[in-house]
RNA sequence: ACAGCAAUUCGUUCUGUCGCUAUAUUAAUUGUUUGAUAUAGAGGAAAGUCCGGACAACAUAGAGCAUCAUACUUCCUAACGGGAAGGACUUGUGAAAACAAGGACAGAUAGUGCCACAGAAAAUAACCGCCUUGAAAAAGGUAAGGGUGAAAACGCGAGGUAAGAGCUCACGUGCAACAUAGGCGACUGUGUUGUAAGGCAAACCUUAUGAGUUGAAAGACCAUGUAAACUGAGGAUUGAGGGCUGCUCGUCCGAUCUCAGAGGGUGGGUCGAUAGAGGUGUUUAGUGAUAAACAUCCCAGAUAAAUGACAGAAAUAUUGAUUCCAAUAUACAGAAUCCGGCUUAUAGAAUUGCUGUUUUU
């Protein structure tokens, strides 16, 4: 697998998904971003990401995009992070990233931003919390 | 040369690396897909969603009322509340001719209503004044003069009269009707006759014209699903109920019905949806908007939503420096069914025209 690729497999598609991120999903705080994230059971390693600016604070379209795409260019060279630590565990985990600031970072402030995000996050134990999870639904 | 106004056009560029979306070709794979190569990939406003259409649904003819919109003329257009050319009006400049700008430019003689303050009175109006009658109080006549006001008896002169008054007349002004000349027409010129007590329709309203409603989350097909399923109630041509226009009528459907309830499932894909009232160029017709002919081109198509990021160079502007340096900035803003307009935002650049100032000849 190429590491700097981002293709739609790799996109949040489903409006389930998200219904289900923001019922169930829990959540880390790493400012700017909010990041509420939902563990699956799988057969393969599976990350799926979504990015949302609040249209609160940026009322301009442009800005909004610029914000975004911003957050997957960094997301994109960043990710591979992920992709190594997780390597043998079987889960889905879907990632919803929100823009909680109020002002526009540049490439190089969000590229360090996410850098410390995705650590924050490889931190967690994600087989305990399933385990967890399925014991609370029985 | 500079400044201002108006109109039109453009609205940063190039290279490298890494990515995203679509299409085509090709290789692999049962297939889903994956890889490689090539090509294409936001705007003048994509925005506001304010008008007008195309398109689709509402089984299917329609009528009236209500409601909403529009309102000088002719033309353009698929259509318009848009545009072009013109007319009258208002404002500005000007001695005039003329030029420029502006816009909800039908009706106040159908009716109702309103007109602050001031003023006697704001619409069948007499306060002061003037005149007549009368002993007086008062009554009557009078719109010439005064005063108030944004607006008060058409202006001015003569006749006339008790005093006055378009009461009469001359010259003008406004309005209406008719005739006549010009213009497709709005309208303009001239003449005759009549008439003379305001304004507001961006108050209700009247007249004329137009509009069926909804809106791409429209709608069609495929897949999934026990899906024309279950329970209760209603109801028979003497009409329940329904047919996506607010009401009335008409008309149509009408048990494979309607209403209510409980419970379950889907919420995914394809089409719609990108070749069009298309773009570019030339010629012709027309004052012009625009139309016609010919040639040529194919030019975004996403769906939690692609069109990007980084590095370097150039261009432009500003500031600092002072001689080829440095720093900062590069507007408004992001397609979502598609077109035609309108409105609003916009750093900067170019062209044309007009006006002003200065310099030179």
């Amino acid at each position: 697998m190429k590491l700097f690729t981002f293709s739609k497999k790799e996109h949040l598609c489903k409006r389930n998904d998200f219904q289900n991120i923001f019922l169930k999903g829990k959540s880390i705080h790493h400012f700017p971003f909010r990041c509420v994230y939902l563990v699956r059971p799988a057969d393969k390693l599976q990350i799926k990401i979504g990015i949302s600016v609040p249209k609160k604070t940026f009322k301009l379209a442009v800005k909004r995009n610029r914000i975004k795409r911003l957050i997957r260019e960094t997301y994109r060279l960043n990710k591979h992070l992920l992709y190594e630590s997780l390597q043998d565990q079987t889960i889905e985990l879907l990632l919803l990233f929100i823009y909680t600031c109020k002002n526009e970072y540049t490439f190089k402030e969000m590229n360090k931003q996410i850098n410390l995000l995705l650590n924050k996050i490889i931190a967690k134990d994600f087989v305990k919390q399933l385990k967890n999870q399925h014991i609370h639904e029985k």
